[in-house]
Order: structure tokens, then sequence, then C-alpha cells
DNA sequence: GAAGATTGACGGCTCAATCTTG
DNA sequence: CAAGATTGAGCCGTCAATCTTC
């Protein structure tokens, strides 16, 4: 006999959900010296030919001034990124792969690749469109919420 | 003209919910006083007969033992909470909802339990059970991935 | 004044180490 | 020795304040 979900059983399905991912990006990214903050620099600079506006990074990861800096700081002092100035505009900071960074990104990305596969590929083609569809209709609804607060 | 999804497209949507349900939560406790963390914890204890065992709260969020000390060490501060001896076994320890802690979830919940309704109401009930359905999949997945990590 | 970056203060999470109790 | 709780160190996130540059 099951209970017809309420919308609050769906707030904590998607907060043990997400729990769950961090947990294993954790555990994933651990043994390389990473966490999942760094390597998703890592990523946006790799497929962006590993160089980037230090502002394109902020909207593409929804996220803080203050954090990106922080973080820059660590992966620099591990010599995986460098930071260099902006030709136009001095107010502004390129980031760069450096030769480490992008030979660690190479060695991490085919089986990282493979694991969101396994993960989400448990989710049936069929299936896709309309939790994507969900997700985006909450999002949305979040934001909406946020914004007349 | 619309792209499949890929697995990856789920997992990045998923990520973006998720952020947008912590600025949502924070924002929203922020003027009483209170994070989502401590919000949960008062939750929690509300709904016991503001009585519990630290170890059920500990199982309750899916959380290490280390977090739950300090957010409590913070509750006790504010005189929310209180910390009895267990009548058993000395090691453990029972969390007491302070009058001044069941006054503010009184005031809180109510408004609390209206925001969830309308942004998790958004998923109709039809798409409810399947949604549920999915993130439990993939919490699963999540799960048995990181056991043979 | 506004925009981009940085730093500091603070909350929350993890893990490892320690202490007390069973 | 194992279990429960606590503390300290490290990382990430927020916001507010500051600095340089536009």
């Amino acid at each position: 006999m099951e209970r017809k979900p309420n919308p609050h059983d769906l707030l904590v399905a998607l907060l043990q959900t997400q729990s769950a991912v961090e947990r294993l990006s954790d555990a994933f990214f651990q043994p390389f010296g990473l966490t999942s903050a760094q390597f998703n620099i890592l990523n946006l600079l790799s497929v962006n030919s590993g160089r980037m506006e230090q502002l394109a990074l902020v909207d593409a990861l929804l996220v803080g001034k203050s954090s990106i800096s922080i973080v820059i700081n660590r992966m620099v002092r591990a010599d995986l990124l460098r930071r260099e100035a902006h030709p136009r505009d001095r107010r502004q900071v390129i980031l760069v792969l450096t030769p480490k960074g992008r030979g660690l990104w190479k060695k991490i990305a085919p089986t990282y690749e493979a694991g969101v596969q396994e993960v989400f590929g448990t989710i049936t083609p069929a299936r896709r469109q309309p939790f994507l569809l969900e997700l985006t209709t909450l999002r949305e609804a979040l934001n909406r919420r946020l914004a007349d607060l």
C-alpha cells in the first residue's frame, strides 16, 4: 500500500539525491587530489581550449565571485591554472590551463564521463525529456519565489 | 529544434535545481536568524514532540556526526535547544527543544509549508510518482557506484 | 558611480584524531 | 575493541567591505 506522494516528499527526495551526488563526486575526485568544484573549472577550461575569462566561469557555474577566487588560488598553487592579464580590460582576469592541468583533465575525463553515463543512463531515454522538464519547472518556480521575497 | 537530452544534461539540470533550492532556503530562513540546516533540526524535533536522541538526528539528516555537533552548539547558544543526559547510555545525548525553539518553529512552519506546497505543487499530481521514482533510481545508482569505488 | 576581483568573517560539510563510555 | 560525541583542519559557499580600473 503506497501513499500518494505529496509536494514535501518531492523536496525530500530531491535533497537526498543531491546529497548522494555530492558524496559520489567527492569520493571520485579525491584520489586525484581534486574536489568537484575544482574539476568543474578544469572541465570548463578544457572544453574552451584551455583559456577563459574568469567572469565567464562565474556565469557558467552559477556561483559568487568570491567562491571562484579562493578555489582558483588553490588551483594556481597546485600548478593547474595560471592567471593572465586581460588585453583590453585590466580589471578582468584570464585563466589559462597549465600543461599539468590539461594532463590531469585528460587522465580523469574519460572515467568521469563513463561514470556519468552509467549513473544517469539509468533514466531511460524515453523518460529523460519529461524528467528534465520537471527539474526545469521546479527551478523556475524556485527562482520566481526567490524573486518576490 | 530540441536536442535529445543525454545523461550529462540530466546531471547539470539536477545540480542547477539543487542550487536554486539552497538559494531560496537560505533567503527564506535568514530573516528568522536561522539556516536551513538549523531549521531541519528544529523541524525534526518538533514533529517528535520536542525530544530526540542526537543519533536519530544524524541518521535522519544523512549527515556526519561532526556536522551536527557544531550546528547544535550554535542552536544551544541561541537557546533553541538543550542537551540532556541519556538515562541508559551515558555516551549518548538527548536533544530537547526549549520554549523559544518551539515558539520559533510555530512561527515559521506554516509559511514554510505553504512555500513547499507552492513550489513543489508545480509538479502535477500525475507526475509526482514517476518523478519520485526517477530520483530514487538515480539515488540507488549513485549509492551503488559509491559502494564499489 | 559601476564593474571585476580579492579578502575576511561566518556557516556547513567532510575526514581524522581524541575522549569517554559500553 | 567498538560506539557516540567532540574538536581541529581543510574545502566550498554566502555576504559585506575594499581596491583597482572603466
